[in-house]
DNA sequence: CGGAAATTTGAGACGAATCAATAGCTGTGG
DNA sequence: CCACAGCTATTGATTCGTCTCAAATTTCCG
Protein backbone atom coordinates (compact mmCIF):
# COMPACT_ATOMS: atom_id res chain seq x y z
CA UNK A 1 0.00 0.00 0.00
CA UNK A 2 2.58 2.57 0.92
CA UNK A 3 6.23 2.51 1.26
CA UNK A 4 6.99 2.32 4.97
CA UNK A 5 10.04 3.80 5.89
CA UNK A 6 12.64 1.58 7.62
CA UNK A 7 11.91 2.08 11.69
CA UNK A 8 15.28 0.90 12.94
CA UNK A 9 17.12 2.67 9.91
CA UNK A 10 19.08 5.66 12.39
CA UNK A 11 18.45 7.95 9.54
CA UNK A 12 16.71 11.56 9.78
CA UNK A 13 13.46 11.31 8.85
CA UNK A 14 14.30 14.26 6.54
CA UNK A 15 16.90 11.48 4.87
CA UNK A 16 14.39 8.47 5.13
CA UNK A 17 11.75 10.21 3.19
CA UNK A 18 14.48 11.47 0.14
CA UNK A 19 15.53 7.55 0.21
CA UNK A 20 12.26 6.22 -0.13
CA UNK A 21 11.70 8.92 -2.96
CA UNK A 22 14.63 7.68 -5.17
CA UNK A 23 17.09 4.76 -4.56
CA UNK A 24 19.84 6.95 -2.91
CA UNK A 25 23.57 5.89 -3.48
CA UNK A 26 26.15 6.97 -1.20
CA UNK A 27 27.36 10.06 -2.30
CA UNK A 28 24.10 11.49 -2.12
CA UNK A 29 23.61 9.96 1.68
CA UNK A 30 26.81 11.39 2.61
CA UNK A 31 25.86 14.79 1.22
CA UNK A 32 22.84 15.09 2.96
CA UNK A 33 23.81 13.94 6.17
CA UNK A 34 26.37 16.65 6.06
CA UNK A 35 23.82 19.21 5.28
CA UNK A 36 21.52 17.84 7.81
CA UNK A 37 24.44 18.66 10.68
CA UNK A 38 24.81 22.36 10.00
CA UNK A 39 20.83 22.97 10.00
CA UNK A 40 20.06 26.12 12.22
CA UNK A 41 16.63 26.50 14.31
CA UNK A 42 13.69 28.60 13.76
CA UNK A 43 11.03 29.86 16.30
CA UNK A 44 7.10 29.01 15.25
CA UNK A 45 5.70 32.15 13.61
CA UNK A 46 9.53 33.11 11.89
CA UNK A 47 9.28 32.82 7.87
CA UNK A 48 11.65 30.99 6.01
CA UNK A 49 10.21 32.81 2.78
CA UNK A 50 8.57 35.93 2.20
CA UNK A 51 5.81 36.03 -0.45
CA UNK A 52 7.27 38.38 -3.48
CA UNK A 53 10.62 38.42 -2.15
CA UNK A 54 13.95 36.73 -3.45
CA UNK A 55 14.04 32.94 -3.40
CA UNK A 56 17.48 32.09 -2.29
CA UNK A 57 19.43 28.60 -1.88
CA UNK A 58 16.86 25.70 -1.70
CA UNK A 59 16.43 24.86 1.71
CA UNK A 60 15.97 21.04 3.80
CA UNK A 61 13.21 20.90 6.41
CA UNK A 62 14.73 18.27 9.07
CA UNK A 63 12.32 18.49 11.84
CA UNK A 64 9.40 20.50 12.44
CA UNK A 65 6.36 21.94 10.60
CA UNK A 66 6.11 24.35 8.44
CA UNK A 67 3.38 26.01 6.37
CA UNK A 68 2.99 28.05 2.91
CA UNK A 69 0.46 30.68 3.62
CA UNK A 70 -1.37 33.55 1.96
CA UNK A 71 -3.45 35.94 4.60
CA UNK A 72 -5.42 38.23 2.52
CA UNK A 73 -6.58 41.85 3.00
CA UNK A 74 -8.56 41.65 5.83
CA UNK A 75 -6.68 39.02 8.11
CA UNK A 76 -8.72 36.27 6.44
CA UNK A 77 -5.89 33.68 6.41
CA UNK A 78 -5.55 30.11 4.22
CA UNK A 79 -2.58 27.77 4.62
CA UNK A 80 -1.61 26.07 1.17
CA UNK A 81 0.55 23.04 1.99
CA UNK A 82 2.04 21.89 5.35
CA UNK A 83 5.31 20.86 4.86
CA UNK A 84 7.19 18.18 6.85
CA UNK A 85 10.96 16.80 7.55
CA UNK A 86 12.31 16.03 4.19
CA UNK A 87 10.20 18.25 2.26
CA UNK A 88 11.92 21.11 0.39
CA UNK A 89 11.40 24.92 -0.02
CA UNK A 90 12.41 27.01 -2.56
CA UNK A 91 13.62 24.73 -5.39
CA UNK A 92 12.85 26.27 -8.40
CA UNK A 93 15.05 26.53 -11.94
CA UNK A 94 14.60 30.24 -12.86
CA UNK A 95 17.18 32.54 -12.86
CA UNK A 96 16.00 35.39 -10.17
CA UNK A 97 12.99 33.23 -8.71
CA UNK A 98 10.77 34.98 -6.48
CA UNK A 99 8.51 33.57 -3.83
CA UNK A 100 4.76 32.64 -4.58
CA UNK A 101 4.14 32.56 -0.74
CA UNK A 102 5.00 32.97 2.59
CA UNK A 103 6.43 29.95 4.36
CA UNK A 104 6.30 30.17 7.75
CA UNK A 105 7.54 27.41 11.05
CA UNK A 106 4.60 26.34 12.69
CA UNK A 107 6.59 24.70 15.29
CA UNK A 108 10.22 25.25 16.58
CA UNK A 109 11.89 23.97 13.02
CA UNK A 110 15.46 22.86 11.66
CA UNK A 111 15.91 23.22 7.97
CA UNK A 112 19.13 22.95 6.26
CA UNK A 113 20.58 24.13 2.80
CA UNK A 114 19.64 21.48 0.49
CA UNK A 115 22.78 19.99 -0.89
CA UNK A 116 23.20 20.42 -4.45
CA UNK A 117 22.18 17.64 -6.81
CA UNK A 118 23.66 17.21 -10.04
CA UNK A 119 22.00 16.65 -13.24
CA UNK A 120 20.87 12.95 -13.51
CA UNK A 121 21.97 11.66 -9.96
CA UNK A 122 19.70 9.85 -7.77
CA UNK A 123 19.46 12.96 -5.69
CA UNK A 124 18.25 14.81 -8.61
CA UNK A 125 15.53 11.93 -8.87
CA UNK A 126 14.25 12.49 -5.32
CA UNK A 127 14.57 16.37 -5.48
CA UNK A 128 12.21 16.10 -8.63
CA UNK A 129 10.13 13.54 -7.20
CA UNK A 130 9.54 15.92 -4.04
CA UNK A 131 8.07 18.18 -6.18
CA UNK A 132 5.73 16.53 -8.03
CA UNK A 133 4.50 15.66 -4.73
CA UNK A 134 4.09 18.84 -3.49
CA UNK A 135 2.47 19.65 -6.72
CA UNK A 136 -0.16 16.88 -6.12
CA UNK A 137 -0.71 18.13 -2.63
CA UNK A 138 -1.79 21.25 -3.74
CA UNK A 139 -4.13 19.66 -6.05
CA UNK A 140 -5.74 17.30 -3.40
CA UNK A 141 -6.05 20.42 -1.44
CA UNK A 142 -7.97 22.13 -4.18
CA UNK A 143 -9.94 19.30 -4.32
CA UNK A 144 -10.83 19.17 -0.91
CA UNK A 145 -11.22 23.01 -0.24
CA UNK A 146 -13.55 22.85 -3.28
CA UNK A 147 -15.82 19.72 -3.40
CA UNK A 148 -15.76 18.24 0.36
CA UNK A 149 -17.41 18.97 3.00
CA UNK A 150 -15.96 19.44 6.53
CA UNK A 151 -16.23 16.46 7.56
CA UNK A 152 -14.76 15.11 4.33
CA UNK A 153 -12.37 17.56 4.51
CA UNK A 154 -10.94 16.59 7.95
CA UNK A 155 -10.49 12.77 7.21
CA UNK A 156 -8.88 13.73 3.77
CA UNK A 157 -6.36 16.13 5.18
CA UNK A 158 -5.74 13.88 8.07
CA UNK A 159 -4.72 10.85 6.14
CA UNK A 160 -2.63 12.51 3.21
CA UNK A 161 -0.46 13.91 6.61
CA UNK A 162 -0.24 9.90 8.01
CA UNK A 163 0.65 9.13 4.27
CA UNK A 164 2.97 12.18 3.86
CA UNK A 165 4.54 11.21 7.79
CA UNK A 166 4.88 7.52 7.12
CA UNK A 167 7.33 8.08 4.28
CA UNK A 168 9.28 9.69 6.69
CA UNK A 169 9.03 7.14 9.45
CA UNK A 170 6.80 9.75 11.58
CA UNK A 171 3.86 7.84 11.68
CA UNK A 172 2.51 4.37 12.78
CA UNK A 173 -0.64 2.50 13.42
CA UNK A 174 -3.10 5.41 12.16
CA UNK A 175 -1.34 7.79 14.48
CA UNK A 176 1.50 10.90 14.30
CA UNK A 177 2.13 14.24 16.37
CA UNK A 178 -0.17 16.78 14.88
CA UNK A 179 1.60 20.27 16.74
CA UNK A 180 -1.53 22.35 15.83
CA UNK A 181 -4.07 24.10 17.12
CA UNK A 182 -7.43 23.78 16.09
CA UNK A 183 -7.36 27.49 14.70
CA UNK A 184 -4.63 26.46 12.45
CA UNK A 185 -6.47 23.17 11.42
CA UNK A 186 -8.94 25.45 10.30
CA UNK A 187 -7.13 27.76 8.26
CA UNK A 188 -5.84 24.59 6.47
CA UNK A 189 -9.27 24.07 5.91
CA UNK A 190 -11.04 26.98 5.13
CA UNK A 191 -13.18 26.47 7.92
CA UNK A 192 -14.09 28.48 11.17
CA UNK A 193 -12.20 27.44 13.87
CA UNK A 194 -15.64 26.66 15.96
CA UNK A 195 -16.75 24.11 13.38
CA UNK A 196 -13.86 22.63 13.16
CA UNK A 197 -14.10 21.96 16.56
CA UNK A 198 -17.73 20.41 16.10
CA UNK A 199 -16.53 18.31 13.21
CA UNK A 200 -13.69 17.27 15.27
CA UNK A 201 -15.93 16.10 18.09
CA UNK A 202 -18.32 14.52 15.47
CA UNK A 203 -15.44 12.66 13.99
CA UNK A 204 -14.56 11.30 17.31
CA UNK A 205 -17.90 10.44 18.47
CA UNK A 206 -18.50 8.29 15.23
CA UNK A 207 -14.96 6.63 16.37
CA UNK A 208 -12.97 7.93 13.05
CA UNK A 209 -10.36 9.57 14.63
CA UNK A 210 -9.27 11.38 17.90
CA UNK A 211 -7.00 14.60 18.50
CA UNK A 212 -5.19 15.25 21.77
CA UNK A 213 -2.58 16.93 22.79
CA UNK A 214 -0.59 17.31 19.72
CA UNK A 215 -1.24 13.83 18.57
CA UNK A 216 -3.69 12.23 15.78
CA UNK A 217 -4.80 8.99 16.39
CA UNK A 218 -6.67 7.36 13.06
CA UNK A 219 -9.55 4.55 13.80
CA UNK A 220 -9.17 2.54 11.12
CA UNK A 221 -6.95 3.90 7.98
CA UNK A 222 -8.08 1.55 5.62
CA UNK A 223 -11.80 2.21 5.84
CA UNK A 224 -11.64 5.95 6.36
CA UNK A 225 -9.40 5.89 3.18
CA UNK A 226 -12.21 3.76 1.40
CA UNK A 227 -14.61 5.59 2.83
CA UNK A 228 -13.16 8.71 1.54
CA UNK A 229 -12.59 7.30 -1.79
CA UNK A 230 -9.11 8.55 -1.30
CA UNK A 231 -6.00 6.55 -3.78
CA UNK A 232 -2.54 7.02 -2.39
CA UNK A 233 -0.60 9.56 -4.02
CA UNK A 234 1.59 8.13 -6.62
CA UNK A 235 4.01 10.43 -9.31
CA UNK A 236 6.65 8.37 -10.47
CA UNK A 237 6.19 4.80 -12.20
CA UNK A 238 9.69 3.53 -11.02
CA UNK A 239 8.34 3.80 -7.46
CA UNK A 240 5.78 1.83 -5.92
CA UNK A 241 4.50 4.62 -3.83
CA UNK B 1 0.66 47.07 -14.14
CA UNK B 2 1.40 43.99 -16.69
CA UNK B 3 3.42 43.86 -19.39
CA UNK B 4 0.94 44.00 -22.55
CA UNK B 5 1.49 41.66 -25.57
CA UNK B 6 2.61 43.63 -28.51
CA UNK B 7 -1.02 43.29 -30.31
CA UNK B 8 0.74 43.35 -34.25
CA UNK B 9 3.19 41.13 -33.30
CA UNK B 10 1.84 38.11 -36.02
CA UNK B 11 3.01 35.41 -33.70
CA UNK B 12 0.93 33.02 -32.72
CA UNK B 13 -0.66 33.64 -28.95
CA UNK B 14 1.60 30.89 -27.64
CA UNK B 15 4.28 31.85 -28.44
CA UNK B 16 3.68 35.79 -27.52
CA UNK B 17 3.16 34.28 -23.85
CA UNK B 18 6.66 32.39 -23.73
CA UNK B 19 8.59 35.26 -25.09
CA UNK B 20 6.65 37.85 -22.42
CA UNK B 21 8.28 35.18 -19.69
CA UNK B 22 11.55 35.36 -21.11
CA UNK B 23 13.49 37.48 -23.63
CA UNK B 24 13.52 34.72 -26.44
CA UNK B 25 16.59 34.83 -28.80
CA UNK B 26 16.34 33.48 -32.92
CA UNK B 27 17.14 30.40 -32.22
CA UNK B 28 14.34 29.76 -29.16
CA UNK B 29 11.51 31.28 -31.49
CA UNK B 30 12.72 29.52 -34.49
CA UNK B 31 11.77 26.25 -32.66
CA UNK B 32 8.85 27.27 -31.44
CA UNK B 33 7.57 28.50 -34.49
CA UNK B 34 8.90 25.01 -35.87
CA UNK B 35 7.07 23.07 -33.12
CA UNK B 36 3.78 25.15 -33.43
CA UNK B 37 3.41 24.27 -37.09
CA UNK B 38 2.85 20.89 -36.07
CA UNK B 39 0.30 20.73 -34.17
CA UNK B 40 -2.63 18.69 -33.90
CA UNK B 41 -6.38 18.93 -33.12
CA UNK B 42 -8.20 17.75 -30.00
CA UNK B 43 -11.79 17.53 -29.39
CA UNK B 44 -13.45 18.86 -26.32
CA UNK B 45 -13.71 16.29 -23.71
CA UNK B 46 -10.56 14.38 -24.86
CA UNK B 47 -7.60 14.44 -22.41
CA UNK B 48 -3.95 15.24 -22.84
CA UNK B 49 -3.55 13.57 -19.54
CA UNK B 50 -5.01 10.95 -18.02
CA UNK B 51 -4.57 10.41 -13.83
CA UNK B 52 -1.93 8.20 -12.82
CA UNK B 53 -0.90 7.26 -16.31
CA UNK B 54 2.57 7.99 -17.50
CA UNK B 55 3.22 11.40 -18.51
CA UNK B 56 5.25 11.70 -22.32
CA UNK B 57 6.86 14.85 -23.87
CA UNK B 58 5.54 18.07 -22.75
CA UNK B 59 3.24 19.78 -24.70
CA UNK B 60 2.22 23.26 -25.66
CA UNK B 61 -1.13 24.67 -25.91
CA UNK B 62 -1.31 26.33 -28.97
CA UNK B 63 -4.96 27.49 -29.08
CA UNK B 64 -7.93 26.57 -26.98
CA UNK B 65 -9.19 26.18 -23.32
CA UNK B 66 -7.86 23.00 -21.55
CA UNK B 67 -8.21 22.36 -17.89
CA UNK B 68 -6.90 19.77 -15.12
CA UNK B 69 -9.68 18.11 -13.34
CA UNK B 70 -10.54 15.80 -10.62
CA UNK B 71 -14.26 13.76 -10.51
CA UNK B 72 -14.40 12.02 -6.99
CA UNK B 73 -16.68 8.87 -6.90
CA UNK B 74 -19.45 9.87 -6.89
CA UNK B 75 -19.50 12.54 -9.69
CA UNK B 76 -18.54 15.41 -8.13
CA UNK B 77 -15.99 17.27 -9.91
CA UNK B 78 -13.46 20.21 -9.22
CA UNK B 79 -11.65 21.98 -12.12
CA UNK B 80 -7.69 22.17 -10.13
CA UNK B 81 -6.81 24.98 -13.50
CA UNK B 82 -7.45 26.57 -16.68
CA UNK B 83 -4.45 25.96 -18.98
CA UNK B 84 -4.47 28.38 -22.08
CA UNK B 85 -2.61 29.18 -25.10
CA UNK B 86 1.30 29.02 -23.84
CA UNK B 87 0.54 27.16 -21.34
CA UNK B 88 2.79 23.65 -21.11
CA UNK B 89 1.75 20.37 -19.82
CA UNK B 90 3.41 17.30 -18.66
CA UNK B 91 6.52 19.26 -17.85
CA UNK B 92 8.81 17.69 -15.60
CA UNK B 93 12.43 16.69 -14.65
CA UNK B 94 11.48 13.26 -13.18
CA UNK B 95 12.44 9.69 -15.08
CA UNK B 96 9.38 7.73 -15.02
CA UNK B 97 6.61 10.18 -14.59
CA UNK B 98 2.55 10.12 -13.99
CA UNK B 99 0.10 12.37 -14.03
CA UNK B 100 -1.10 13.74 -11.12
CA UNK B 101 -4.35 15.26 -12.88
CA UNK B 102 -6.30 14.12 -16.06
CA UNK B 103 -6.21 17.05 -18.00
CA UNK B 104 -8.63 17.42 -20.55
CA UNK B 105 -9.56 19.75 -23.77
CA UNK B 106 -12.74 22.62 -22.83
CA UNK B 107 -12.96 23.24 -26.46
CA UNK B 108 -11.52 22.41 -29.94
CA UNK B 109 -8.06 22.42 -28.75
CA UNK B 110 -4.58 22.76 -30.98
CA UNK B 111 -1.54 21.39 -29.05
CA UNK B 112 1.85 20.78 -30.10
CA UNK B 113 5.33 19.06 -28.59
CA UNK B 114 6.88 21.62 -26.81
CA UNK B 115 10.11 22.04 -28.09
CA UNK B 116 13.26 21.63 -26.00
CA UNK B 117 15.04 24.22 -24.01
CA UNK B 118 18.65 23.88 -23.56
CA UNK B 119 19.72 24.12 -20.03
CA UNK B 120 20.15 27.78 -19.57
CA UNK B 121 18.65 28.59 -22.16
CA UNK B 122 16.06 31.33 -22.66
CA UNK B 123 13.72 29.14 -23.71
CA UNK B 124 14.31 27.01 -20.59
CA UNK B 125 14.23 30.03 -18.78
CA UNK B 126 10.72 30.71 -20.05
CA UNK B 127 9.45 27.55 -19.55
CA UNK B 128 10.30 27.66 -16.10
CA UNK B 129 8.95 31.07 -15.21
CA UNK B 130 5.70 29.32 -16.97
CA UNK B 131 5.67 26.41 -14.15
CA UNK B 132 6.53 29.09 -11.49
CA UNK B 133 3.61 30.79 -12.75
CA UNK B 134 1.34 27.15 -13.13
CA UNK B 135 1.90 26.94 -9.44
CA UNK B 136 1.09 30.16 -8.21
CA UNK B 137 -2.21 29.54 -9.78
CA UNK B 138 -3.00 26.66 -8.11
CA UNK B 139 -1.99 28.50 -4.69
CA UNK B 140 -4.44 31.09 -5.88
CA UNK B 141 -6.93 29.04 -6.69
CA UNK B 142 -6.86 27.32 -3.19
CA UNK B 143 -7.40 30.45 -1.64
CA UNK B 144 -9.87 31.54 -3.57
CA UNK B 145 -11.63 28.18 -2.74
CA UNK B 146 -10.97 28.54 0.76
CA UNK B 147 -11.36 31.43 2.11
CA UNK B 148 -13.37 34.02 -0.79
CA UNK B 149 -17.04 33.74 -0.91
CA UNK B 150 -18.78 32.81 -4.23
CA UNK B 151 -19.10 36.96 -5.77
CA UNK B 152 -15.40 36.99 -4.45
CA UNK B 153 -14.47 33.40 -6.32
CA UNK B 154 -16.19 34.83 -9.42
CA UNK B 155 -14.35 38.46 -9.81
CA UNK B 156 -11.14 37.25 -8.49
CA UNK B 157 -10.85 34.11 -11.27
CA UNK B 158 -11.70 36.30 -13.76
CA UNK B 159 -9.40 38.64 -13.31
CA UNK B 160 -6.69 36.07 -13.30
CA UNK B 161 -8.35 34.93 -16.47
CA UNK B 162 -7.73 38.31 -17.95
CA UNK B 163 -4.17 38.94 -16.53
CA UNK B 164 -3.53 35.82 -18.25
CA UNK B 165 -4.41 35.90 -21.41
CA UNK B 166 -3.44 39.44 -21.30
CA UNK B 167 0.14 37.93 -21.93
CA UNK B 168 -0.56 36.38 -24.91
CA UNK B 169 -2.50 38.97 -26.31
CA UNK B 170 -5.30 37.24 -26.22
CA UNK B 171 -7.81 40.14 -24.00
CA UNK B 172 -7.99 43.59 -24.03
CA UNK B 173 -10.14 46.45 -22.99
CA UNK B 174 -11.23 44.16 -20.09
CA UNK B 175 -13.00 41.60 -22.48
CA UNK B 176 -12.04 38.17 -23.44
CA UNK B 177 -13.33 35.12 -24.70
CA UNK B 178 -14.57 32.86 -21.98
CA UNK B 179 -15.42 29.63 -24.29
CA UNK B 180 -17.55 27.76 -21.42
CA UNK B 181 -20.84 27.10 -19.95
CA UNK B 182 -21.60 28.13 -16.21
CA UNK B 183 -21.65 24.61 -15.10
CA UNK B 184 -17.74 24.46 -15.67
CA UNK B 185 -17.52 27.79 -14.10
CA UNK B 186 -19.45 26.48 -11.24
CA UNK B 187 -16.76 23.59 -10.97
CA UNK B 188 -14.11 25.58 -11.32
CA UNK B 189 -14.92 28.05 -8.30
CA UNK B 190 -16.42 24.99 -6.39
CA UNK B 191 -19.77 25.87 -6.58
CA UNK B 192 -23.02 25.28 -7.95
CA UNK B 193 -24.42 26.07 -11.18
CA UNK B 194 -27.46 27.56 -9.74
CA UNK B 195 -25.21 29.65 -7.39
CA UNK B 196 -22.50 30.50 -9.75
CA UNK B 197 -25.45 32.04 -12.32
CA UNK B 198 -27.32 33.97 -9.42
CA UNK B 199 -23.67 35.37 -8.81
CA UNK B 200 -23.06 36.48 -11.92
CA UNK B 201 -26.29 38.29 -12.24
CA UNK B 202 -25.79 39.60 -9.05
CA UNK B 203 -22.53 40.95 -10.89
CA UNK B 204 -23.68 42.30 -13.67
CA UNK B 205 -26.21 44.42 -11.73
CA UNK B 206 -23.65 45.85 -9.69
CA UNK B 207 -21.44 46.41 -13.18
CA UNK B 208 -18.67 44.31 -12.14
CA UNK B 209 -18.68 42.55 -15.09
CA UNK B 210 -20.92 41.16 -17.55
CA UNK B 211 -20.89 36.96 -19.63
CA UNK B 212 -22.96 36.59 -22.54
CA UNK B 213 -22.22 34.00 -26.01
CA UNK B 214 -19.13 32.92 -24.71
CA UNK B 215 -17.43 36.22 -24.02
CA UNK B 216 -16.65 38.26 -20.32
CA UNK B 217 -16.64 41.87 -19.77
CA UNK B 218 -15.18 43.27 -16.68
CA UNK B 219 -16.72 46.93 -15.73
CA UNK B 220 -13.46 48.68 -14.46
CA UNK B 221 -10.38 46.08 -13.94
CA UNK B 222 -8.65 48.57 -11.29
CA UNK B 223 -11.54 48.98 -9.59
CA UNK B 224 -12.32 45.26 -9.41
CA UNK B 225 -8.38 44.52 -8.77
CA UNK B 226 -8.47 46.85 -5.89
CA UNK B 227 -12.11 45.46 -4.70
CA UNK B 228 -10.58 42.13 -4.39
CA UNK B 229 -7.24 43.19 -2.25
CA UNK B 230 -5.74 41.25 -5.98
CA UNK B 231 -2.20 41.54 -6.62
CA UNK B 232 -0.39 40.48 -10.08
CA UNK B 233 1.30 37.59 -9.89
CA UNK B 234 4.75 37.81 -10.22
CA UNK B 235 7.35 35.01 -10.12
CA UNK B 236 10.71 36.49 -11.55
CA UNK B 237 12.94 39.68 -10.56
CA UNK B 238 13.76 39.57 -14.48
CA UNK B 239 10.68 40.16 -15.52
CA UNK B 240 8.42 43.42 -14.62
CA UNK B 241 5.29 41.24 -14.37
C1' DC C 1 -0.84 29.65 41.28
C1' DG C 2 -2.30 32.95 37.84
C1' DG C 3 -3.06 34.42 33.34
C1' DA C 4 -3.28 33.62 28.58
C1' DA C 5 -4.33 30.56 25.07
C1' DA C 6 -7.09 26.87 23.40
C1' DT C 7 -11.22 24.33 23.40
C1' DT C 8 -16.03 23.79 24.01
C1' DT C 9 -20.95 25.17 24.15
C1' DG C 10 -25.21 27.69 22.70
C1' DA C 11 -28.35 30.44 19.83
C1' DG C 12 -29.28 32.55 15.79
C1' DA C 13 -28.27 34.37 11.05
C1' DC C 14 -26.76 33.76 6.45
C1' DG C 15 -24.76 31.76 2.32
C1' DA C 16 -25.01 28.15 -0.66
C1' DA C 17 -27.12 23.66 -1.90
C1' DT C 18 -31.06 21.22 -3.41
C1' DC C 19 -35.08 20.09 -5.95
C1' DA C 20 -38.12 21.20 -9.43
C1' DA C 21 -39.91 23.64 -13.03
C1' DT C 22 -39.68 27.00 -16.90
C1' DA C 23 -37.66 29.59 -20.56
C1' DG C 24 -34.21 30.40 -24.06
C1' DC C 25 -30.93 28.95 -27.35
C1' DT C 26 -28.64 26.01 -31.01
C1' DG C 27 -28.30 22.98 -34.26
C1' DT C 28 -30.55 19.36 -37.03
C1' DG C 29 -33.53 17.21 -40.17
C1' DG C 30 -37.85 17.01 -42.41
C1' DC D 1 -38.37 27.47 -42.92
C1' DC D 2 -40.28 25.41 -39.22
C1' DA D 3 -40.40 21.82 -35.54
C1' DC D 4 -38.17 19.39 -32.51
C1' DA D 5 -34.46 17.66 -29.21
C1' DG D 6 -31.10 18.67 -26.10
C1' DC D 7 -28.45 21.57 -23.96
C1' DT D 8 -27.93 25.98 -21.23
C1' DA D 9 -29.66 29.50 -18.50
C1' DT D 10 -33.01 31.24 -15.30
C1' DT D 11 -36.41 31.36 -11.50
C1' DG D 12 -38.70 29.96 -7.13
C1' DA D 13 -39.17 27.61 -2.68
C1' DT D 14 -37.00 25.25 0.76
C1' DT D 15 -33.36 22.89 3.36
C1' DC D 16 -28.87 22.35 5.09
C1' DG D 17 -24.20 23.44 6.25
C1' DT D 18 -21.37 26.66 7.98
C1' DC D 19 -20.55 31.19 10.04
C1' DT D 20 -21.05 34.60 13.63
C1' DC D 21 -21.11 36.30 18.11
C1' DA D 22 -20.79 35.57 22.82
C1' DA D 23 -19.89 33.18 26.80
C1' DA D 24 -18.11 29.37 29.48
C1' DT D 25 -14.52 25.85 30.36
C1' DT D 26 -10.41 23.64 30.13
C1' DT D 27 -5.56 23.33 29.23
C1' DC D 28 -1.08 24.98 29.05
C1' DC D 29 2.82 27.41 30.69
C1' DG D 30 5.58 30.69 33.21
Amino acid sequence: MMRLAPVQSGRQPAVTRLAALAALDRVSLARLEVAVESAHLLKPREELLSEGSAVGEPQLIVSGWAARVRVLSDGRRQFLSFLLPGDLVGLCSQPRPLAVSTVAALTPLSVCIAPTADPGSPLADAYAASRALDEAYLLAQITRLGRLNAQERIGDLLLELYERLSLAGLAAHGAFELPMTQETLADALGLTPVHTNRMLQQARREGDLRLNSGRATLGDVAALTRKLGRTATRVSAADPG
